[in-house]
DNA sequence: TCTACTCTTTGGACTATACCAATATTTAGG
DNA sequence: CCTAAATATTGGTATAGTCCAAAGAGTAGA
């Protein structure tokens, strides 16, 4: 089981300080020769570290060490933006699409909307150092935010906006954390080959009142994010 | 890209119920002749499902369709068993191991405790619908439950033994998730093959009296769970 | 009927090679 | 010096095998 070296070696690098994060690896024709072994050996034991989070790819662009996990609360209000900060990082976002549209049947249902109700939605990509990492979706009860997509949607905070201009803020957050992969254009707004591992975090968001206000539905690439939270219990 | 046909065709067949639950597929030599290719772009297109979390496979036995993941919320003390049941599914946990060690650096760090301190390790594999797809670990603080072992581990809950004979109940819990994948030992516990996918829960446990209880290392086939749980804010 | 041994099938791992299209790099031109 | 076109490199995908050890099935013996 030659991968397992392989593996190993690479590891080994990493964690001497030989390659550090967000560097590019070698060729993957460099990096076979090295090891003596063909590329679908070497790529087993790329895509096993990419597994484990150690490594990370970008699509048609090479193998790259993966930088520290960026930690996440689901349970705090904080934005992508102030977390980031908050972390030491360095966050950018870039806005994709903000529009009104017609509730598909599965944004209808977690909205709790009857089917082609007037919904926003803001699909957007989140960067740390320049690296995408997040790809988010949202989906916004339109009735409760006139004129929302007047407000500069690409400079402030969703959480802000509902704040300062309606007096919504959230109260009770249900969110969901599962595992997938990254496909088609999610993949590809994340640089990412279809099929690269991803950890999905969905969120259905309620105000002071009780009141559904949106959902949104975000795929991290899976090296990049640890969710980290404490639980009180009532009993 | 015919990777991307042969998993469309293989998704169809699940949706379509032509393979249920559990089902094995059939041997891959048949696979790759049916789809009229490789058996290395078949396993391709089978490990791309796998990353999806649609089919699993058990180490030299061969893949099989992803049952519904078992809902897992954190924030409540819910056991395994118990959770299992209340969704009904069918639980049972195999004990592997139940001792006194001496804390290794990890564990007394997260246990907060000066290294090589008494402590319980209990290890143990759990089932559901005899498929195992749970591996915990956990590291227990000797002091707080004097002659723990001597109760059965293997029968009893720990948070049971903890409440009934000790009168320690979990009040706070942290916890944090990754994903990774499954290697040595603890991939073969749970039949998968090394570099399968993963979801790793780590929790710390906190006392009613705010008092360090356990913790635990939880490692999920990345396909059998999700994460399902409500935050309030305080704001 | 149950156990122990044998044979066959199957998944895991690996070699060697090939083609294509998207990058990255170099070169030529304004 | 900057831009645009030509070229080289590289990752993604696929073919066609091979070898091995574990698992499963079948068989013989107690």
């Amino acid at each position: 089981m030659q991968y397992l070296k392989i593996k190993d070696a690479i590891v080994e690098q990493i964690e001497d300080g030989m390659l550090t994060a967000r560097q590019k690896l070698p060729a993957e024709r460099k990096l076979a020769e090295a090891f003596d072994t063909t590329r679908v050996t070497l790529r087993e034991a790329l895509s096993m570290l990419e597994a484990e989070g150690r490594v990370y790819r970008e699509d048609r662009r090479g193998w790259f060490v993966s930088p520290e996990p960026m930690s996440y609360d689901p349970t705090q209000t904080l934005n992508f933006t102030n977390m980031a900060l908050a972390q030491q990082r360095q966050p950018r976002t870039e806005l994709l699409a903000a529009k009104q549209v017609l509730a598909s049947k599965h944004a209808a249902k977690k909205l709790e909307l009857p089917p082609f109700s007037d919904i926003y939605r803001v699909d957007r990509v989140r960067y740390l150092e320049e690296r995408p990492v997040l790809y988010v979706t949202n989906f916004i009860r339109a009735e409760l935010f006139p004129d929302l997509l007047k407000r500069d949607c690409s400079r402030n905070s969703l959480t802000d906006i509902y704040r300062e201009h309606y007096g919504v803020e959230y109260q009770r957050i249900r969110y969901r954390i599962t595992t997938s992969s990254l496909q088609g254009e999610i993949a590809q707004a994340l640089r990412a080959t279809a099929g690269t591992p991803a950890m999905v975090v969905e969120r259905i968001n309620y105000s002071q009142t009780g009141e559904l206000i949106d959902c949104d539905i975000e795929y991290w690439r899976h090296d990049a994010i640890t969710i980290d939270s404490i639980a009180e219990l009532s009993a």
